[in-house]
DNA sequence: TCCCTACCGTGATG
DNA sequence: GTACATCACGGTAGGGA
């Protein structure tokens, strides 16, 4: 038979000792199909220049080899010898297939130093990887499949142990040309659990969102039901329940968010408490979870897809939320925000209290189906791109990406891979220090007008192609060859694909075409990061100090250029420039920003900005320099901008932080500081009258590792102590929230309180260690004393005397 | 007890 | 364990007077 296919999981398996690939996914009817495809695992033994004529002789040896471990005996099958290259050299090289991919590593090592031998690569790539890399079996891409029905006692009883209504053995899979798009089907889901230590509670109550399925279940009972909650009579049956309306439901994606850290966890320990089977996989067995910072839970034949981790990896970046909690996320992505519960009414649930819970619970689900279905195109895209899998792209972090995208892409320069570092050597590598990094130009403080902004478009990425740096093309003597190298050059590729999308998108906008150039976008921009990582195979110090070496060197050139045409520099930060219009029109300095990149190297590009009608710049704590990474701009279409300030960091409290954005904003837009010294008095009067609400002083500071291990104990900190003496688990990663109270004692943190510990707020901390600081360097700008103002003394300001 | 400073820790910029 | 360096700043802790 041939028929159209979509492979959205892979999983491999062995039968009689060798290795097979098991590809899940939709036919064009929208069928859940399971395609079975052979696979030969094998590996590179590279030869040492040289030794190129010894090559069938060691290939004759390597042959003979074979390893058994747990039962299982691995031999060669046999052997090619091809021209190849490695790290951009051309070497002879000897492929060995192997019966067991495991076993490809002890065959490897047997093989071991032999004199003739520089290296043996690849065994350290996973299965699947190299089965896409080596068939082409592209994951969300359409295939034609030819292949028999297996019978249920094929492969060991493979088919019959199925839940899936065909299987088939794969003779042939070829892409087909002219299909793209794909609509998965997904699922949402969340549970309610009576505490949140896995394992410790109840889980109360399970929702699920879908197409056409919109449930809770939970074995709490309430007289008056919504229509769509369910009863059962414990939690048993109630996750029984669960895993026959997934089964039904027969989603490709089932999603949560932080699903991996806490619901599916969570359902395994109840379903293991209770008794009862969390079958959802299409093979009818629970999630595995794989070790990790955070386990990763797979089910067979439906990708677990935790919406929390893709985010925090990869998209977290273009989000102006201060935490990654569905809420906010959801907030921002989906203009939706989930319900409010309070659970301290968990201690004493009334009937309606259950209503609210239930509702609370359905809209988790329906938020983080909704969450889904928004940033499908970016996953799509990226799993798309880099060539994985849909389950290991949205957990993988940036490096991983960048490396997935090389691994996948080495074949058109006829590359065998580089090994992952051992452990010894990424110690080496962290060991080797920080190198010098961007270039920052201190600000002289004060309020400008008409500025204007330049920056080089994407800086790092454009320096490692224009200067060709990297592992392969780094010589002996340190500089790099003018052979370009394939990191360079794929590098390139990524830039001028995503010009390419971002043009096209332009033209005609689609949730696909933004995903994708975006997509390349963060490709590129994560390629020098990837360089200098310790664990990246093809870690470079020396090109990723040289990118930002060069970066430097530009940048220092171009406010140079722009300096010698009479324009003051207002400031700069590793790509952008800032500074005053002056005399120009704006379409001489169009043409003079032509006139610079005439003479720009390779492909670097500086790019217009903005024009800004204001800038204001502040000279740091207590001194007179400028600060850099903080200032404010306001542009023509009266947006403002802000950068550094505390109104932007999350750890000062909202008070200081509205304040600020609101002097800001006044400054800005009247050129002068009068309106905003109206708002500073303003809030001074309601502070020391008690009439700020406690919820716009609390302090969010971010818990970042276990309470044991701090040396320094921070207000934050001593709050968190407080929550863990009080019974609420504390753990890293967690937003401590607290408030700064009156008291004696000279360390603050002996008089944090925690949100609903009442007590009356200390008007002079706020005022002298949040106000005061928040706004003081701003209005210095102006000679305006604001610990004055604060005590109602006269107000000085240097126009009093002018 | 006060004052100074080194260091710790967080969160920002690009 | 999970891309890089640069920067601002509050707060703690400890020494010296």
């Amino acid at each position: 038979m041939r028929f159209e296919f979509v492979p959205v999981d892979y999983d491999y398996f062995d039968f009689e000792g060798r290795n097979y690939v098991k590809l899940i996914g939709r036919n064009g009817k929208g069928k859940k199909i399971c395609v079975v495809d052979s696979y030969e695992p094998n590996f590179w033994v590279v030869l040492k220049n040289g030794f190129e004529d010894k090559a069938s002789e060691v290939a004759d040896k390597i042959s003979k080899l074979e390893t058994e471990k747990a039962g299982r005996k691995t031999t060669v099958l046999k052997t090619e010898i091809l021209g190849k290259k490695f790290l951009g050299k051309k070497v002879k090289a000897i492929r060995v297939f192997v019966t067991n991919h495991k076993d490809a590593h002890d065959i490897a090592s047997e093989i071991g130093d032999m004199e003739e031998i520089k290296s043996r690569r690849e065994y350290d790539i996973p299965l699947i990887t190299k089965y896409i890399k080596e068939k082409g079996v592209n994951p969300l891409s359409w295939h034609f499949v030819e292949g028999e029905v297996l019978d249920v006692g094929d492969y060991g009883g493979l088919a019959g142990a199925l839940n899936i209504d065909v299987c088939v053995g794969a003779t042939k899979i070829e892409p087909m040309k002219n299909k793209e798009g794909f609509e998965p089907k997904i699922l949402a889901y969340d549970i309610e659990t009576d505490s949140t230590e896995i394992g410790k509670g109840d889980i109360l109550m399970i929702s699920l969102y879908g197409e056409g399925l919109k449930k809770v279940l939970t074995w709490k009972k309430c007289k008056e039901k919504p229509e769509y909650v369910e009863f059962w009579g414990d939690e048993g049956s109630m996750i029984e329940r669960f895993v026959e309306l997934v089964n039904e439901y027969d989603p490709d994606v089932l999603t949560g968010y932080f699903s991996d850290g806490f619901d599916l966890p969570y359902l395994k320990a109840a379903s293991h408490t209770n008794g009862v089977k969390l079958g959802l996989g299409v093979d009818g067995k629970g999630p595995v979870f794989a070790r990790g910072r955070i386990p990763s839970g797979k089910i067979s034949g439906i990708v677990h897809v935790d919406l929390y981790r893709f985010i925090d990896a990869v998209f977290s970046q273009y989000l102006q939320s201060e935490t990654l909690s569905l809420n906010e996320v959801a907030g921002e992505l989906v203009g939706e925000r989930k319900e409010d519960f309070d659970f301290k009414r968990l201690a004493n649930m009334k009937d309606n209290d259950w209503k609210d819970f239930f509702s609370y619970n359905l809209q988790d689900s329906v938020v983080t189906y909704k969450l889904a279905r928004k940033i499908w195109p970016d996953v799509v895209e990226f799993s798309k791109i880099v060539r994985e899998p849909l389950f290991d792209v949205t957990r993988d972090r940036m490096s991983a990406h960048v490396e997935n995208y090389l691994i996948h892409n080495l074949d058109n320069y006829n590359e065998i891979v580089e090994k992952r570092p051992m452990y010894g050597e990424s110690e080496e590598r962290k060991a080797r220090g920080k190198y010098e990094g961007a270039y920052v130009f201190e600000p002289t403080p004060g309020l400008y007008e008409n500025l204007v902004m330049f920056d080089f478009t994407s800086m790092y990425a454009s320096v490692i192609v224009t200067y060709n740096l990297s592992k392969t093309t780094l010589e002996e003597n340190g500089n790099f060859s003018k052979d370009v190298g394939f990191f360079p050059t794929m590098l390139l590729d990524i830039i001028e694909k995503r010009k390419k999308h971002k043009k096209e998108f332009a033209k005609n906008p689609s949730g696909m075409l933004r995903a994708r150039s975006n997509a390349y976008k963060l490709l590129a921009n994560a390629a020098y990061g990837y360089q200098g990582f310790f664990g990246a195979r093809y870690y470079c110090r020396e090109a990723a100090a040289a990118t930002a070496r060069f970066a430097k060197e530009n940048i220092l050139n171009a406010i140079g250029i722009i300096k010698d045409a009479d324009y003051k520099i207002i400031y700069g930060d590793t790509d952008s420039i800032a500074f005053l219009q002056g005399d120009k029109s704006k379409d001489e300095i169009l043409k003079f920003l032509k006139k610079i990149n005439d003479d720009l190297p390779g492909i670097m590009e500086l790019d217009l900005e903005d024009f800004y009608v204001r800038g204001l710049f502040v000279s740091k704590r207590g001194s007179e320099t400028g600060a850099k990474k903080k200032y404010a701009l306001l542009d023509e279409k009266n947006k403002i901008k802000i950068r550094g300030f505390e109104t932007v960091r999350r750890d000062w409290c909202k008070l200081t932080r509205n304040l600020q954005s609101e002097v800001l904003k006044k400054i800005l837009e009247d050129g002068n500081e009068e309106n905003a010294l109206k708002l500073l008095k303003e809030v001074v009067r309601k502070l020391n009258n008690r009439e700020v609400g406690l919820h716009d002083l609390m302090i969010r500071t971010q818990l970042r590792r276990p309470l044991g291990e701090y040396v320094a104990e921070g207000p934050h900190v001593l709050a968190a102590k407080k929550m863990v003496a009080q019974g609420v688990p504390v753990n890293p990663g967690m937003l401590i929230e607290y408030y700064i109270g009156e008291g004696s004692s000279k360390r603050i943190g002996d008089r944090v309180y925690l949100p609903e510990e009442k007590s009356k707020y200390d008007i002079k901390y706020y005022m002298n260690n949040q106000i005061l600081p928040a706004v003081e360097n701003i209005f210095d700008v102006f000679g305006v004393d604001v610990k004055s103002v604060a005590d109602g003394k006269r107000q000085t300001s240097l126009g009093d005397f002018l």
